[in-house]
DNA sequence: TTTTGAGTTGTTCGA
DNA sequence: GTCGAACAACTCAAA
């Protein structure tokens, strides 16, 4: 009896099982399954060390599910472009099936498979819900400003309908795997992923749950409980979107069979930013490296090592960036609200280069997304493709006292100040030396003077940043 | 082609 | 305490 030829499914920013369009379509083949997980070091952008304690779990997870369902995934480490090709001779695989990626360095791979394996090589979209070259402005551009491109987005119809998991897959006996144990993506010596732990659970079954929970208990308060550090208002699916142990045609799918709010709206609209994040990377691919207005190559930035350092450690003497920069280090994750106030902080107050901050992020954060991140950052820089008043400079004092009012996130992130009184704890160097005293705070020792004067140093920015205008306008 | 309205998330100042 | 205006000028997207 002859044997059909596998097929291999290539897993990449999709770690999950229903609704993925790649593996449907290679159990649809009739031929056996082989799923192939790389390791990629030799890239631009090598995973941070948030994002491989992720990996680990999520593979972990995928693992055991595709076990169950008799097709054991095989990893390995390397150059897809080179692994792959040698993978489909030596098992006599006539196909391979993807994922479409809207990094760079993916696509790149993408093109060197494209090219050795012709249309035996078969792409499909997993990570966003539309084809992001087809999502254009009525006479054929890109757009470069959000609300007209979620407009375009939700007056599209056909984001269909999501795909069951399949109940089982026919696999084939693979070839000799790599360990995941040995790929080292686990932190030792030491182990810092204590409070990442905690909070999160890697894995698609995780990830259902989690969208579940949110669409029923938090996403009526949405639109205001995800404004709130001290309160788990937000979806808190970031991460799980990134890998892929969910969809976003799922998420789409499930918010949608809720009934209509401003809530809800909010929360699509928070989808639609991230698929707009993927657009901009996928037409703009320098995103991560340059500013997308190109004036800001000139804004004369500072380059101090000592003031970066303190930001990363929590140690700049303002209570709010230091809660958020301490949560993202023992947890993996800022809140989005203080994600804004942190980066305001470093690009406008310290006058630093919006890509240390960009690298920094990248390196700590389990949700770190390439085209989420890079845009992100641009836009709060103010460098990005969608303009902003440049005058729009944070100030995380007033931004503490609306958004964190009680300072139970403060008080939580930064415990040296926790026995100040409400009116202080956004902004200890103006409390009376009795009232210090009393908290047991003594700046300079217990907790930092703050590194700049907010007043002077938002001038500071606001001056380098009109100059920085006007020379290109000139 | 030209025109027009609008642009995620803000702050400060002065009445 | 609250509210509206000012903060610049530009670019985008659609009419």
């Amino acid at each position: 009896m002859h044997k059909p030829p596998p097929v291999i499914l290539w897993f990449r920013s999709d770690l999950r099982l229903s609704d993925h369009p790649a593996l449907a379509a290679a159990i649809a083949s009739g031929q056996p399954v082989l799923p192939v997980y790389i390791l990629e070091d030799d890239i631009p952008w090598p995973m941070g060390g948030a994002s491989r304690w992720w990996l680990h779990h999520s593979l972990t997870a995928l693992t055991a599910d595709l076990q169950q369902r008799g097709a054991p995934l095989l990893l390995r480490r390397g150059d897809p472009a080179e692994i792959l090709p040698a993978l489909m001779h030596h098992t006599g695989a006539d196909a391979l099936h993807a994922g479409q990626v809207h990094e760079p360095a993916g696509r790149n791979t993408e093109a060197a498979l494209a090219n050795r394996l012709g249309d035996r090589f078969h792409l499909h979209r997993t990570a966003t819900l539309f084809n992001l070259d087809s999502v254009r402005t009525k006479t054929g551009g890109v757009y470069g400003v959000y609300t007209p491109f979620s407009r375009a987005c939700r007056a599209r119809t056909g984001i269909g309908e999501p795909l069951p998991p399949p109940a089982e897959i026919a696999g084939v006996e693979p070839p000799q795997s790599d360990h995941l144990a040995d790929w080292d993506l686990l932190p030792r010596h030491p182990d810092w992923a204590g409070g990442i732990r905690t909070q999160w659970q890697p894995g698609e079954s995780n990830a259902l749950e989690r969208l579940a929970a949110f669409l029923e208990n938090a996403v009526a308060r949405y639109k205001t409980g995800r404004n709130l550090p001290g309160e788990d208002g937000t979806s808190r699916l970031s991460p799980h979107l990134h890998w892929g142990e969910l969809s976003p045609r799922q998420v789409w799918h499930a918010a949608g069979a809720l009934p209509p709010g401003d809530g809800l709206d909010t929360f699509l609209g928070e989808i639609l930013w991230r698929e707009f994040a993927a657009y901009l990377l996928w037409h703009q691919p320098h995103l991560p490296d340059q500013p997308l207005r190109p004036a800001f190559a000139n804004l004369p930035v500072r380059h101090e090592a000592s003031e970066l350092a303190a930001w990363q450690r929590g140690q700049t003497g303002v209570p709010i960036v230091d809660a958020g920069m301490r949560q993202l280090w023992q947890r993996g994750w800022m809140h989005n609200r203080v994600r804004m106030i942190a980066a305001s902080f470093l690009v406008k107050q310290l006058l630093i280069d919006w890509r240390d901050g960009e690298r920094w992020f990248w390196d700590t954060l389990v949700d770190a997304d390439l085209a989420s991140n890079a845009a992100s950052w641009q836009w709060i820089a103010g460098c990005g493709i969608d303009a902003q008043p440049f005058f729009r400079v944070f100030n995380p004092v007033t931004q503490g006292t609306t958004w964190d009012k009680a300072g139970d996130y403060v008080r939580h992130y930064v415990p040296e100040l926790a026995a100040l009184p409400e009116q202080f704890l956004h902004a200890p160097w103006t409390a009376p030396a009795a009232v210090l005293a009393k908290a047991g705070v003594t700046l300079g020792t217990t907790y930092p003077h703050p590194l700049v004067e907010l007043g002077p140093a938002r001038q500071r920015a606001l001056d380098a940043y009109r100059d920085t205008v006007r020379k290109d306008t000139a």
